[in-house]
DNA sequence: ATTTAGCTTTGATATAAATCAAAGACCTGT
DNA sequence: ACAGGTCTTTGATTTATATCAAAGCTAAAT
């Protein structure tokens, strides 16, 4: 065991109620402990798991900000998600026992570390975890479906409003401002993730701040106008039916 | 039981090594036998589960060809996927109990019926189950992380090579041709999913075309050239070590 | 306090794909 | 054989975003 890493439990974690299922009574929870096998602090700017690594384990993240990216061979690279506390990151390594995207900490982050092997042995005494593993993959097909929608159909300031609102909608889950935050990355990494490019995020932001929809300054983004940011996201059909 | 659906096993189907694990003894495959509930057609056109349906079941492709959708309140709809005999469909039922898709066919299908509590319930029995299922969900996630790719970055004539390619390689594990096959999806369709539009992708077989690496004819195409196709969907980098 | 490096903003221009439009091909049913 | 509908192709034009370029911020290091 390195130094970095040490033995802990969900018993009592604070964000038990973000990653892990709920139902438990207290015998299922020790049991329940044994997933997590230790934690495991990484820096900003390295790499949690890199594409071609052996997959061994899931991450649970209890502390920082994560982003998943995999690129091409003619190095393009796109930014597949945004991870934050409570996220699970890992699932792409299970069909080849490899990964295949980049996990890199966006600020100095801990995380959870479950072994997989763990987490089916765990699943097959408790249906609640089996469940759970299953939502948790669901989940993220479904996010990834509404992010081909995005790329394939929505413009630039409505992909940027669908981010922006699905970035506080989550950071408010965990109790934090709806309406305030900080981006814990850069426009190039939003555009990469938007299928856009830095000029464009940028313009797109000033756009915004123009008509008075945000406050910009730098990473630090303020939502004055939720209602209209929906609106753009969601635009309304004209009448169709009239 | 409607009259078209009827009651089937998968120990003597001969698309049980695509869409079921192996490494099953004659015992096993009984029990196995009992997460397909019944068979059930779907008659080109029609859906089999839709956008709010309650989740159920997921589905093993016996026969046909499907696509599945997601469409926006304003109308817009994106093909998240497009998928054939020995593939399974529905996991985005899983994590909110409704189906957030539709799923159309796209020819005349026939489907096994999956009860997800019995797979679950067998999962929990048959640990090689259990992989199996999580590594279907994980090789969809996966697949749409090189959606994000394909869509975020890449240029028409790229995604179209890609779509071809990977087509005529799912077309070819199934025993048909490596080089010819027949579109089941109209250009809107295979637009949508690439995130372009129709005319593009009418102007992009065009090109192809002309530029001898594929014939095409409405929904025939030959590959003639696939290292053509594959060096469109794969540009060599520019000696970039140089 | 100044320098540096990495971000970000903004402007000018280019371009890939969308849009608009019309004709052509194919299939189905009569 | 023909009519009608659905797809598909191709051309002309527009447009959203990319690209190229340069200047402006900011925070960390000297």
């Amino acid at each position: 065991m390195t130094p970095d890493t040490f033995k802990v439990a969900c018993s009592n974690c604070n964000l038990r109620e973000l990653c892990m299922p709920v139902g438990f009574d207290n015998q299922d929870m020790k049991k329940l402990d044994e997933v997590v096998a230790k934690r495991h602090q990484v820096k900003q700017g390295q790499m949690l798991f890199a594409n071609g690594d052996e997959f061994t384990s899931l991450y649970a993240i209890r502390t920082g900000f994560f982003k998943t990216c995999i690129s091409n061979e003619d190095g393009r690279e796109q930014v597949t998600g945004f991870q934050m506390a409570g996220e699970i990151i890992g699932l792409d390594g299970i069909v080849s026992d490899r990964h295949s995207c980049n996990a890199v900490a966006l600020e100095d982050a801990e995380v959870c570390v479950m072994p997989f092997a763990n987490v089916e042995e765990l699943s097959r005494e408790f249906p609640v975890l089996q469940r759970h593993v299953h939502k948790i993959m669901s989940r993220e097909i479904v996010r990834e479906n509404g992010m081909m929608m995005m790329l394939g159909n929505m413009r630039a300031e409505e992909r940027l409003a669908a981010f922006l609102l699905n970035l506080v909608q989550r950071l408010h889950a965990r109790g934090f401002s709806q309406s305030e935050l900080v981006l814990r990355m850069t426009r190039e990494e939003i555009g990469s993730y938007l299928g856009l490019k830095l000029e464009t995020i940028s313009r797109t932001f000033s756009k915004f701040s123009e008509d008075g929809i945000i406050e910009v300054k730098q990473r630090y983004v303020k939502i004055l106008n939720p209602d209209a940011l929906k609106k753009i996201f969601n635009p309304q059909p004209c009448h169709s039916k009239l």
